[in-house]
DNA sequence: TTACAATTTCAGTAATTCTTGAAATTCCGA
DNA sequence: TCGGAATTTCAAGAATTACTGAAATTGTAA
C-alpha cells in the first residue's frame, strides 16, 4: 500500500470493518481513500495505492457510485475518469442513512405490509401478525422520521443532537394530543 | 421448514436479508422464529422448525444473547433450556441501536481517537487529519445523541418522532448558544 | 457417584463472496 | 472511420464464512 502511515491507518481501518458493515474490502478501502484525499483520483492512482486490481477498482468504484458515496469528473486535458468523495460530511451522512435505509429497511418494510394483507387463520397466526405488525409500525415511525429530520439544515441539527435527552423538556408533560389527531393517524 | 407460511414468509426474510444485516442465515433465521412463537422454544424446537444442524443452532443462539436479542430460562420439570425474543418492541429497538453502536461504530471512534494523538508532518497528512476529525466530531455528537436518547420512555419517544423535523420550530431561531457554552464543549 | 440427557466444541467440508486477468467493449482524438 | 487508451465484463480461482457431525463436556436426577 502506497499512502503515508497516517492514511494507511485510516484505510485498512474502513477494509476491515468491512465484514460488520455489509460492504467488502475494496469497497471500504476505496472510500477511505478517496475520502483522506484533497484531490479527485482516477482508478490508476487507486491501483497504485492500494494494490488492487484494475477490474476490482473498477466494480467497486461503480458500487461505490450506486451509493451515491463518490463522484467522479473530467479534469482538462485528460480523458481519465477522476473520482472524490464529497467535501460535507453531513451530506455524506444523509447519503449514508438514505442508502442504508433503502438497503436494509425498505425491503423488510415491503415484506411486512404484502404479509399483513391476508387474515390469520389460526391463533397462532394471529399472534405473529401482531408481532409483525409492531414491527411494522415502529419501523414506519422511525424511518418517517428519518425523513423528516433528513432535511433540516446542519445548523439546527446540531443544535437538536446537543440537546439531546433534553428536547423532551420541551414538550409540555402534561400535554397529550388530542384524540382527534390519534384517530387521523390510525 | 415446519412453521405456518405466514411465518415462513417472515423467517425466510429474515435469512435473506442477513447478508446486508451483517449477520448469517442461521442467526437471523432463528432470531424471527423466536420472535413470532408465543411462548419460549428449546433448541430441539428450533431444529424441528427450521432444519438447521444442533450445533449450528447451539452456537447461534450463543450469539444471539451475546447481542441481547434473546433470553433464556428454565421451565418447571424440563431440564432444556427454553429460548425467547423480549415482548416490548422498544425495547428490542434499543438494544438492536446499542450493540450495532458497539460492534460498528465504537471501534473506529477508538481507531479515530487514537490516529489523531499525533501531529500530521506533510500537508497531505494535514488534510487527512482534517477529515478525520470531522468525521470524529459527527460520530461522537450522534452516539452521544443516541446514548441520550436511548433511555426516553417509549412514550416521549413517540411523541418526538411523531413531531419529525417540526421539532426544530421549538427552537427560538434567533436564540444562539452563548459562547462560554460553545468553549465549554471544545 | 453413576447414567444419561443436554449442550458445546471443533475440525473438516460446503457454500458463498471476493478478487483477478484476459477478453470484450466503449470512448475519443486524430 | 481508425487506433489506441480507458473501462467494463466475466469466468475461474482464491479467500472467507457458514454449517455439519462426531466427540467432548456439562449438568442433574436417582
Amino acid at each position: 500500500m502506497n499512502v503515508t502511515p497516517l492514511k494507511q491507518r485510516f484505510i485498512l481501518h474502513f477494509g476491515e470493518m468491512g465484514s460488520r458493515w455489509g460492504i467488502n474490502r475494496t469497497f471500504g478501502q476505496i472510500y477511505a481513500f478517496l475520502y483522506v484525499s484533497e484531490k479527485p483520483k482516477n482508478a490508476d492512482d487507486i491501483v497504485q495505492a492500494l494494490g488492487f486490481s484494475r477490474s476490482n477498482v473498477s466494480m467497486s468504484l461503480k458500487e461505490l457510485q450506486s451509493w451515491n458515496l463518490v463522484r467522479s469528473q473530467h479534469l482538462p486535458a485528460d480523458r481519465r475518469e477522476y473520482y472524490s468523495a464529497p467535501e460535507d460530511i453531513w451530506e455524506i451522512f444523509r447519503v449514508l442513512v438514505e442508502e442504508r435505509r433503502k438497503r436494509e429497511i425498505d425491503p423488510t418494510l415491503t415484506m411486512l405490509r404484502d404479509a399483513l394483507m391476508e387474515e390469520p387463520a389460526s391463533d397462532e397466526d394471529r399472534y405473529a401478525a401482531r408481532r409483525m405488525s409492531e414491527m411494522h409500525e415502529l419501523i414506519e415511525l422511525a424511518t418517517s422520521w428519518i425523513n423528516d429530520v433528513r432535511d433540516l439544515p446542519p445548523k439546527t441539527a446540531i443544535q437538536l443532537m446537543k440537546l439531546g435527552g433534553s428536547v423532551s423538556k420541551l414538550l409540555k408533560p402534561g400535554k397529550r394530543r388530542s384524540k382527534a389527531a390519534d384517530a387521523a393517524d390510525a
